[in-house]
DNA sequence: TAGATTGTTAATCGATTAACAATC
DNA sequence: TAGATTGTTAATCGATTAACAATC
């Protein structure tokens, strides 16, 4: 048993497609809240910018979900998603670093919309150490010592930390972090990170970002300039 | 003249080495900050986890910048990538939306140490226009009203913008940066921003870069269960 | 010259797209 | 049955990698 069930197909989503479901959940939360129990494979992929074709595809790996001739129902879609993002269920994750930067992710109600909780916070600084912080959910959360993180983090079996230090503590930080067990790992800090295989990181290299904007800018210059 | 120039291969330079541009650069300042003057394709590539034939290539679309024998300067390749990115010169950005997120931008170093300035914030909410905010160069910003975004845009000539409003507002927003002459849009509003070709947009979706997180986590513990 | 490392070629791999048979 | 839309196939496109001749 537990194989051929409705269960995520043994093995292997593409990146590419992994990287895209979420958007495609977010289209559908929107769809849902507009009371629409239907949609086609046009309607959705038009929503999130991608071609049918490609939308079709990606659905494909999570299973036959849609119906011929009318399309995909809103719900099943949204249950299928979560499911294979693992978002059916609260994620505790927690935030290294107090500047402006992490305290603005600790009150962001978009994690805790889609279906993240923030379960602490830590800093160095001993100013800050232990100023309490209101979180989306109108709790407040404490700043704890960055001295407790290996063993809150083994306590609470947190699995997803973002870091938001300066770039000269992130290897730091990140160490501690793998060590203590946290394999999913969200950085902004300017810096490239050293894991083991197995260690997930996603980079939000904000600078870098806008400088992808700038070559685009140049190059239109550029064009301007030679013809 | 003008074209077989040291200057960008006319054309094309690949999006997926456009992407990996900003982080040679910004590990080439750290070599470079080491005192550094040589690197080989092996070092650099090793800093920012690509494979040495990966980063030969991307710096191949820039011309031939190195040495047979001994490698890159690396006076020469912060130079060369620099200007392929336009990141040479100073380019002025405004923020729209002053929530938390928006405010930790406003103030972000990393921004103003990778060739951007702060030049105006902008929000709708009357309790909050007027504030004065300090940026990261010291002087004190004024949040604006959105009434005056467009013109501000025009007048200023600002062509990156960043959205940080509510993802109800970002169309909005998206649209009156766009007809003011912005076409390069960086946005963390989570919603798909619907712009005329020649609109470069780089979406920031924090909860579903953490929710391609959770994909891994989930399927982990799949495995360990399937076993 | 011998040793080292680039720049480039050709092979591979993965992602996207177009088109249409399957089927509601 | 006729109309519509999925799921899938095959073709295309782009990105990555291995390998090595060129050359410092």
């Amino acid at each position: 048993m537990s194989d051929s069930r409705n269960s995520t197909r043994a093995g292997g989503v593409p990146p590419a497609t992994v990287g895209r479901l979420p958007l495609y959940l977010r289209a559908l939360g929107d769809f849902k809240a507009q009371g629409k129990q239907e949609v086609t494979s046009e309607e959705l992929a038009d929503a999130v910018k991608v071609t049918s074709a490609q939308l079709r595809k990606d659905l494909s790996y999570l299973g036959g979900l849609g119906t011929r001739g009318s399309g995909y129902k809103t719900e099943d879609l949204v249950a299928t998603i979560s499911s294979t993002l693992g978002v059916n269920r609260e994620w505790p994750i927690v935030i290294v670093g107090c500047g402006n930067l992490g305290l603005a992710l600790a009150s962001y109600e978009g994690f805790s919309k889609r279906g993240f909780r923030l379960a602490a916070l830590f800093d160095t600084a001993p100013d800050i150490v232990g100023i309490k912080v209101p979180a989306p959910d109108g709790e407040q959360i404490t700043i704890k010592d960055i001295s407790d993180l290996s063993s809150y983090v083994r306590m609470n079996n947190i699995q997803i930390a973002v870091i938001t230090t300066p770039a000269s503590s992130a290897q730091q930080v990140c160490d501690q972090l793998v060590n203590a067990g946290v394999y999913s790992i969200m950085t902004f800090a300017p810096c490239t990170l050293k894991v083991p295989s197995g260690v997930d990181v996603r980079q939000m290299d904000l600078a870098s970002e806008l400088q992808i904007l700038t070559f685009h800018e140049q190059t239109k210059a550029n064009e301007v300039i030679s013809i």
